[in-house]
RNA sequence: GGGCGAUUAGCUCAGCUGGUUCAGAGCGCCUGCCUUACAAGCAGGAUGUCGGGAGUUCAAAUCUCUCAUCGCCCA
């Protein structure tokens, strides 16, 4: 009964996905498709979101970064596996934190500092619930199918928890430890910045050379820096130890110019001969490498800027100015004093912050760091044997790079949102690690009233993300939390799908802490996504105005289009380039995923209408009902069903091994390939052909069921990448529940049984006469509706039958009006001549041809073969070619002379019977 | 300055372990078609110093070196 169903002849003519989306993404959330479950018998595959910001928007770079994943997600599970995708958010400290605060000083015209901490962090939890997150949501009209009900945000108290405990662990471990460090301090937030927040850009500033007197009045040092408000923290200047100019005064001291104060000359290989005059002033509370040499020569590291980045009160009169406002007054004050030597141009690199936009100042501070030396060394070894693969594989060595010069961590935000540092002082100084005051106290030893401060600062986000491959499953740090059913079913993940940019970030670190706390690695293998950028080669940004919003695209193309043509453009390792109109912020290149789309709609489509045509015609010959679930019997099968048989199962097997290695371009295109180009355009025009000749109704059901039955494979196959067109027309083949769906199908294998090379090169050569026989008809411009006699000699009785069976098919592919096969025949007359694989094809076309074109044509043919005919005899002459080649590519090589040379022959005869006709 | 990668048709890119009549696909372009699944389509066609140079090899788009240009990361 199920094939009684009207369905082709409902569907639209196009496909239109959005009344299909959101039915179908709603439809999957209400059975619980998605749900995992960790007490699952079936073997796990599990992939780890990278948990976006809270503040963010979708953006093309998620598209294709979720589109990867679901991908692997919905394919595991069509191979029978637990599919787990654990989803969430970031907290984002320093993004959410200025988003929150821009919005007051808006609205209310409120700093932070009026609300106070607590009702500040009131406020940012009020705007998470009302805003934050939408970028879950967004992703939902992508499609992705992940586990939603695992939502994991990384201020939930239970991966609060496990921050807290990590950061006691690894304190009472002396891992973490609090120092001085130059960190990249942001002005403007009053916040230590990640290196990720810092953007380097090129800017024209000066070098100013002023003259630093030796302090016993025997001369000048002249000394060249682009931040001159900085001398008032000088503690030295240095030269290179190797540096003839400047032996003989290492030792004196000179005088600072303006700032006064008497500084050593120093030797320290970090001052560059070449640079400048040679001669660097020192200045360790403002610069890291400064602050490096600072180290070594145990020098004084006074600071004279202030958070705020004016001059502090080291800097007499310029205190309080702004340092770049300093800057100005105390070149003026240079010149008025005769102490500068020069001032030139000078183009470099300088640290902006990401948020506030202003240049980011090097700072001297009281930081929290980790000690990663400890940490990384089992890191590394993970990756180097292999047990973490990288994709790209070359990403190994910028790790290994990075992995082996590792620095420590500095981990503490001046900032209120987030997970505060969980170190608490008493009033003596002393302090400690701890969960809780009570436990602090106890570690300091301390009677239970004594007052504690906790500090200040809150954590890093990435310190929380680090730890992200524990806390989806659970994990709080505690021994109770150790073992949840999560952890143990599906640590280690199988694949992480992120950029490259947070290599550092972000995957080593989450290596590192996965085997501090878990002894395991927390996924196998990382996908490394490439960079988005527009035609013009530039990434992706707002403020270029050539990043469209992904939901109007969506919107435009449908999901599946989208997805489709980000992963057939997207190859790994490279940038991936789109054509953005920048006008209508339209994304054309999305057109080859929605052409796609409507292709197999219609091929879908046709192929139902077609089963309706036929029932219809079954019904009212009152053939039984059994009869009307017929399916080809495999004595009834013809050649062009054993070849898109075999051609599907190749298309199965080659996809499969595309998603094994991660070659996700691969897999759409050959998909591509498969169904437009072989199914589309070959094997659906033979049903239409096969359909009119059928000799009874029963064989017009059994085959349209056949060619329902590979695109039944079809959608299975293209399932994981088109989740919802395939769904769809899943559901319209075949009457079916609406709790079903083609998701817990088994996704097509690749059986050898079913591949025969013989119906691939049978049929393509099939295939190549009627290409041959369409070329040469447009060539003449013979119109289409125009039936010509054509005459094949084949040469070989092989190949005679081989066309003779295929004849009806030749005759409508190829417009024939009498088709004659024959072994050797006369050449008819009035006819052009082609040669494919040694068949002459003589299509008569008496009052088309145009002679002198025809013979040209030919010649021109000839004329090519000759000359391949000689490189193919210069290779077979030399002998170290017959010595060294392999048996078979020698052999290749004969035949093809041998084939080139025949039909050279074949041709030149028809070109002298062109000339006697003409 | 150090590291990594790229350069193939007008554009975007395939081409894996050197060997097929191998120089390809999509888009764009040209010709002809509203052939009753699809004009978001069908059938054809044109387009190349495989960035330059050298080397290895019987054989190089493919391997090596070098130069040029571009991009990314790090300092």
């Amino acid at each position: 009964m199920l094939a009684h169903e009207d369905t082709g002849t409902s569907l639209p003519k196009s496909y239109d996905p959005s009344t299909v989306e959101k039915k179908l993404y709603d439809r999957w959330i209400a059975n619980g498709l998605f749900a995992a479950s960790a007490d699952s018998d079936k073997p796990a595959y599990a992939i780890l979101m990278p948990p976006p910001n809270v503040t963010g928007m979708l953006t093309m770079g998620h598209v294709l970064n979720n589109t990867i994943q679901d991908i692997y997600i919905r394919w595991n599970r069509m191979r029978g596996a637990e599919s787990v995708w654990f989803p969430g958010i970031d907290h984002a400290g320093i993004a959410t934190q200025t988003r929150v605060e821009q919005e007051l000083a808006k609205k209310e015209k409120l700093t932070r500092h009026d609300l106070g901490r607590e009702a500040f962090l009131e406020r940012v939890w009020e705007w998470k619930e009302q805003f934050g997150g939408i970028i879950l949501k967004q992703l939902r009209s992508l499609g992705v199918s992940a586990d939603w009900d695992r939502t994991l945000f990384t201020m939930d108290e239970s991966a609060s928890k496990a921050v807290r405990e990590v950061f006691v662990r690894l304190f009472d471990e002396g891992l973490i430890y609090r120092g001085k460090r130059i960190i990249n301090w942001s002005p403007v937030a009053q916040s230590a910045l990640s290196d990720e927040e810092v953007n380097f850009k090129e800017v024209k500033e000066h070098i100013y050379t002023m003259r630093y007197h030796l302090e016993d009045g025997s001369g000048t040092l002249l000394v060249a820096t682009v931040r001159p408000e900085t001398i008032f923290g000088d503690v030295a200047v240095a030269v290179n130890p190797e540096d003839e100019r400047y032996k003989g005064l290492i030792g004196k001291n000179v005088r600072v110019p303006l700032a006064g104060q008497i500084v050593p000359i120093i030797a320290d290989s970090y001052a560059d001969p070449e640079f400048g005059t040679g001669v660097v002033k020192i200045t360790p509370a403002h610069d890291p490498n400064d602050f490096e040499v600072g180290l070594r020569h145990l020098l004084e590291m006074p600071n004279t800027i202030n958070p705020d980045g004016t001059l502090n009160e080291l800097t007499g009169e310029f205190n309080g100015l702004d340092r770049f406002v300093a800057r100005k007054k105390i070149m003026e004050k240079l010149q008025e004093l005769d102490l500068i030597e020069k001032i030139d141009d000078y183009t470099h690199n300088v640290g902006y912050s990401e948020r506030g936009g202003e240049p980011v100042e090097p700072y001297l501070s009281d930081q929290w760091f980790v000690r990663m030396k400890p940490l990384a060394e089992e890191a590394l070894k993970v990756v180097q044997e292999g047990h973490i693969r990288f994709f790209p594989e070359h990403h190994t060595k910028v790790y290994e790079h990075w992995m082996t010069n590792i620095r420590d961590w500095c981990i503490s935000r001046q900032l209120w949102w987030g997970h505060r540092v969980p170190v608490y002082y008493a009033a003596d100084g002393s302090f400690t690690a701890a969960n809780s005051e009570e436990e602090a106290r106890n570690k300091l030893s301390l009677p239970a009233d004594a007052p504690l401060r906790q500090d200040s600062d809150v954590l890093d986000t990435w310190f929380s993300a680090w730890l992200w491959p524990m806390t989806t499953m659970g994990w709080e740090g505690t021994p109770e939390t150790d073992n949840t059913p999560e952890l143990r079913k599906f640590l280690p993940t199988n694949l992480l799908v992120t950029g490259p940019d947070i290599i550092f970030f972000w995957v080593a670190r989450m290596i590192m802490a996965t085997l501090k706390f878990k002894k395991t690695i927390p996924f196998r293998d990382v996908y490394f996504t490439s960079m988005i950028r527009d035609s013009k080669g530039r990434k992706m940004s707002k403020s270029l105005g050539n990043s469209p919003d992904p939901l109007a695209i969506i919107e435009r193309y449908g999901a599946d289009a989208v997805r489709f043509t980000m992963i057939h453009a997207a190859p790994i390792g490279l940038d991936i380039r789109l054509s953005v109109n920048e006008k209508t912020q339209d994304i054309e290149t999305i057109d080859l995923g929605r052409n796609f789309s409507n292709k197999i709609w219609n091929a879908g489509r046709f192929l139902l209408m077609k089963r309706d045509e036929a029932l219809a015609e079954a019904r009212e010959h009152n053939i039984p009902d059994d009869e009307l679930l017929a399916v080809l019997e495999p004595s009834a099968f013809e050649l062009s069903d054993m070849w898109v048989t075999a051609r599907f199962h190749k298309a199965a097997r080659d996809t499969t091994r595309a998603l094994q290695s991660y070659r996700l371009t691969d897999y759409s295109r050959r998909l591509y390939e498969f169904v437009w180009g072989d199914f589309c355009d070959w094997y659906v025009e033979i049903i239409k052909i096969r359909m009119n000749n059928a000799a009874n109704v029963r064989g017009k059901i059994a085959l349209v069921n056949y060619a329902l039955g590979i695109f039944d494979g079809i959608l299975r196959l293209l399932h994981p990448v088109m989740p919802f067109i395939t769904e769809e027309l899943w559901h319209a083949i075949t009457a079916r529940g609406s709790g079903e769906s083609i998701s817990t199908t088994k996704t097509p294998v690749f059986d050898e049984n079913f591949v025969n090379l013989s119906y691939d090169e049978q049929f393509s050569f099939v295939q190549s006469v009627i290409e041959e026989m369409r070329m040469l008809r447009g060539l003449m411009n013979i119109p289409p509706h125009e039936k010509l006699p054509v005459a094949l000699a084949c040469h070989s009785d092989e190949v005679a039958d081989l066309m003779l069976s295929q004849a009806q098919l030749i005759k409508s592919f190829a417009r024939v009006s009498e088709l004659t096969v024959a072994n050797e025949l006369v050449k008819p007359a009035g006819a052009v001549a082609s040669v494919v694989q040694g068949v002459e094809i003589h299509i008569t076309m008496r009052g088309f041809i145009d002679f002198k074109a025809e013979r040209e044509r030919l010649e021109k043919e000839v004329e090519r073969l000759k000359g391949l005919r000689k490189s193919v005899e210069a290779k077979l002459n030399n002998e170290k070619f017959v010595a060294n080649a392999p048996a078979d590519v020698v052999a290749y090589e004969r035949e093809k002379l041998a084939s080139i040379s025949d039909t050279i022959t074949k041709l030149q005869t028809n070109i002298a019977y062109l000339a006697e006709e003409e």
